[in-house]
DNA sequence: TTTGACAAACCGACCAGTTGGTCTGTATAT
DNA sequence: ATATACAGACCAACTGGTCGGTTTGTCAAA
């Protein structure tokens, strides 16, 4: 079935697909240019067009590929933890060690093609809004299942508390960006880290 | 010192101003286009660059205008009512009235010129830096004089809720954006809501 | 095992349309 | 008379995309 011939095809594609992702990261999407593309891929004309028939068709899956990275990187060993809860504050409380310095600099891949594309590309905005709704699902799930251990206090809904950790992450995330640190990332998220402790419960 | 020939200049000057916001709140500032701008402010290419002198120049001036915008339209009226606090619970329990349908399917300006071009403009990024430094400002200060009032409990300093309310409002606003509903904004918001209203005191 | 037809993978010149910006004007209020 | 406000033809660079052609692994038939 994977001949040689296939395998150093996907190994093309998928070396396209890198650096699109990183020159989208950069530019944004409407302003990444193929030519730019194809020359730091290394590659013809002809060779991108075979593996992707339009810049859009590029460009949805490279979000394709983002959305699927977050959630097995960043939601699975955050929300599969013994208690998401302390997890979620540790995650906070040391951002250097999840928010990488190209990160700071370029934003998040996903937030930045949702606020892109999501008007005027019908594609982009439903995969993200359907990744939301997915992040609050799977959030509220285990935050709940902390409130169920009693590692956390039940004063506000864990549906209320899952919203308002997504809401400040994509905030302070976008100010981060903005002012070029990590820094700004704790100073924004500062409110929620502690109002996230007053929440917390100790395991008897 | 106003004749009739400047007063005039000076509005076809703010109308290509006018028309190139709404161009960039659509498309972003990289992909708006300077002919698209004169067709639609039915002014000629000389008439555009007698009053611009670059495209970056033109959003520069978008950039200033918005912020001063934002400024007076919706910071002032919030930051020195009577209650500052009571105001803004107020504000994200009725966010129809302050998100206009436009908003919410573009976004804010300012958030998307930040998130586009903080990375590769100072210009742009210092600019927006100080207004986010300036808006934490204030609200800190509101926010303290509610305390100082006996209007707010004291658990949370006055500097880590603004910060909070500034990361959520630009969090629930991006949200918003990529659903393309105003709903989004009062569900991503709901948590914060119901913290300020824990932290709100009846006046005696 | 050799062969040879076939298609997938890739090449790069080319295309029409668009981009930001320039330049030579002209009309007119002051 | 002169500077300001505007007009619009023009330009080189770049855009996404096309298309005829070439190379080369694969697999069936001999």
């Amino acid at each position: 079935m994977a001949t040689d011939r296939e395998l150093q095809a996907e190994l093309t594609r998928s070396n396209i697909l890198e650096i699109a992702a990183q020159e989208i990261l950069r530019n944004g999407f409407q302003s990444s240019s193929i030519g730019e593309i194809i020359k730091k891929a290394n590659v013809s004309k002809g060779c991108f067009y075979h593996h992707f028939s339009t810049k859009k068709e590029l460009g949805y899956a490279v979000l394709d590929h983002s959305i699927e990275h977050v959630k097995t990187e960043l939601w699975m060993p955050l929300l599969t933890s013994d208690n998401p809860l302390t997890a979620i504050i540790n995650m906070f409380s040391h951002p250097e060690q999840y928010l990488d310095s190209e990160r700071v600099k370029f934003g998040c891949p996903i937030n930045n093609l949702s606020q892109e594309m999501s008007p005027i590309d019908e594609y982009f905005r439903e995969k993200i809004e359907i990744m939301f709704a997915d992040w609050k699902t799977h959030l509220s799930a285990s935050l709940k299942r902390c409130q169920d251990n009693g590692d956390m206090k039940t004063d506000a809904s864990a549906e209320e508390i899952a919203t308002l950790i997504i809401a400040v992450t994509q905030g302070a995330t976008g100010i981060a960006k903005n002012s070029q640190q990590t820094k700004s990332f704790s100073e924004y998220s500062h409110g929620l880290v502690k109002y996230l402790k007053f929440l917390q419960l100790q395991s008897t």
